[in-house]
RNA sequence: GGGCCCGUGGUGUAGCUGGCCUAACACGCCUCCCUGUCACGGAGGAGAUCGCCGGUUCGAAUCCGGUCGGGCCCGCCA
């Protein structure tokens, strides 16, 4: 008799079949008691009448390892329609300690509770509601990832251990590598572009790490980045078109797939332009937007300040029916070295992607011209000589085309997906300053 | 790094203008009762020196200082 899963019990009506799974909660009434058992599919309630086989989980806990052999049987007054009567319990592995938090009901996800949360995941994400959190972000990955194969895009891995970081860098991790220092990767940004001169469209999915010493609800310490790559674009909105067409197909997606556990999760109504495109504005075109709408001057800040990008979203949101939008023209003081300038040598050919008030992505059109991209460096007081840039140097030396691509933060994604407070809620096991495990 | 806030049984809270606190309530746990529960119900019980250190006071969970831990916002953010 081979073990049948939790939603297959009602194709069972009649059989005598079996189950395996955790006991997830007992309700005793006497002469008849009502158990769930936790599978990978779901929960099976099992009604126990033979007092000796409720006197099997006598002083067990909930998390303790079953087997149950009964009868399955149609019942309308069970969740799912079916239940398994008559049962035979056998203790896999029985759990006798009290677990730590209780899981059989929603868990707080309160800012104030969020360190029980995390101090407890080991036995909190296998809470119903935790799970269905994660099994949405393993299927925006896999819609990400069958997107990007069927649009000729080749997956790869990039390292994370990388040489000591060249002046001007940011802040890293740093750490012994056999005697010399290492760092770790804070953006396959460097690899990626070298792909390009490979095979013109590549993307990673992997994790990247960040030592800047940030306390909010959207930055850790490490963090998981969709990392797309496009060689042969012709202009700046051919990328934009392509990573929002691509963010959109992936939230329609979901929204189709995980209809019930975002439902379920009270994930927001999902709002995309009509017509396909994710509208644009520019950083200066907000600033004055802001200004006049709340008073507060921003016009002299380079970036959108956190407030500024929820209020566009929700302008975005009212006014433009889009959940998505696209912050474009950024002033000359955010240059990074690799992106490229616009010809009014005003502004940077680089977008942010905004969804639901936070960034979820940086969205610009790289340098690709090996002269411009070394003096760049030089402005910035990169050592094109260094061994962190000079390989990747070989790269546009040995012809790289017009690329462009994005760095798309998945922790974010799925956290404003479903609606959630703060990035660490998407993240399994999540690293910020304070907190280094579970 | 700056500012503001929080810290009470396993979990979530009340108490916190000092003494009725010998610390209360809910969930969970243990014992007993209960044959259709699904937040089951009922009776009883165990479990906390109130984060830690020091101070003020006749007296501190409560006031003060320090310290540790946590949260939120800002800054930082290839």
């Amino acid at each position: 008799m081979t073990r049948i899963l939790s939603d297959q019990v009602k194709d069972q009506i009649g059989k005598t079949t079996h189950i395996e799974g955790w006991l997830h909660k007992k309700r005793l009434m006497g002469g008849l008691a009502f158990i769930n058992v936790r599978d990978r599919r779901g929960l099976t309630q099992v009604v126990v009448q033979d007092k000796d086989e409720v006197e099997k989980l006598r002083g067990l806990q909930i998390g303790t390892v079953l087997k149950v052999t009964g009868k399955a049987v149609e019942e309308p007054r069970a969740p799912g329609g079916a239940e398994l009567h008559d049962p035979e319990l056998t203790v896999l592995v029985p759990v006798t300690d009290e677990p730590p938090i209780e899981i059989d009901k929603p868990i707080s996800h309160k800012p104030e509770h969020l360190d029980t949360l995390f101090e407890q995941r080991v036995i909190g994400l296998r809470n119903l509601q935790e799970q269905k959190i994660f099994k949405i972000r393993a299927r925006a990955l896999q819609a990400f990832r069958n997107y990007l194969t069927e649009n000729d895009f080749v997956e790869i891995q990039t390292p994370k251990l990388l040489g000591a970081a060249p002046e001007g860098g940011t802040e890293v991790f740093k750490l012994d590598y056999f005697g010399q220092e290492a760092t770790l990767a804070q953006s396959p940004q460097l690899y990626k572009q070298i792909m390009v001169g490979v095979y013109e469209r590549v993307f990673e999915i992997g994790s990247v790490f960040r030592a800047e010493p940030s306390a909010t609800t959207r930055h850790m310490s490490e963090s998981m980045m969709l990392d797309i790559e496009m060689g042969f674009v012709n202009d700046y909105d051919e990328v934009l078109d392509f990573v929002g067409g691509t963010t959109m197909h992936v939230l329609k997606e979901l929204y189709r797939v995980c209809a019930d556990d975002l439902k379920s999760l009270n994930a927001p109504e999902l709002k995309l332009p009509e017509d396909g495109k994710v509208p644009r504005m520019t950083v200066d075109e907000i600033h004055e937007l802001y200004t006049k709408a709340t008073k507060t001057d921003t016009t002299k800040e380079k970036d959108l300040t956190p407030d500024e990008e929820k209020w566009i979203c929700e302008y975005s949101r009212k006014k433009l029916g889009s959940d998505l939008i696209y912050v474009r023209d950024f002033p000359l003081s955010t240059h990074k070295f690799y992106q490229k300038k616009n010809d009014d040598g005003k502004t940077v050919l680089s977008a942010d992607l905004l969804f639901r008030g936070v960034e979820i992505s940086t969205v610009p059109l790289r340098e690709s011209n090996y002269e411009t991209l070394v003096q760049q460096m030089k402005d910035q007081g990169i050592d094109p000589a260094d061994p962190g840039f000079k390989y990747y140097l070989q790269a546009f030396k040995y012809g790289l085309p017009q690329h462009g691509g994005c760095g798309f933060g998945i922790d974010r994604f799925v956290q404003k997906t479903i609606g959630l407070n703060n990035v660490k809620e998407a993240t399994l096991f999540p690293r910020d300053i304070n907190r280094l495990t579970p």
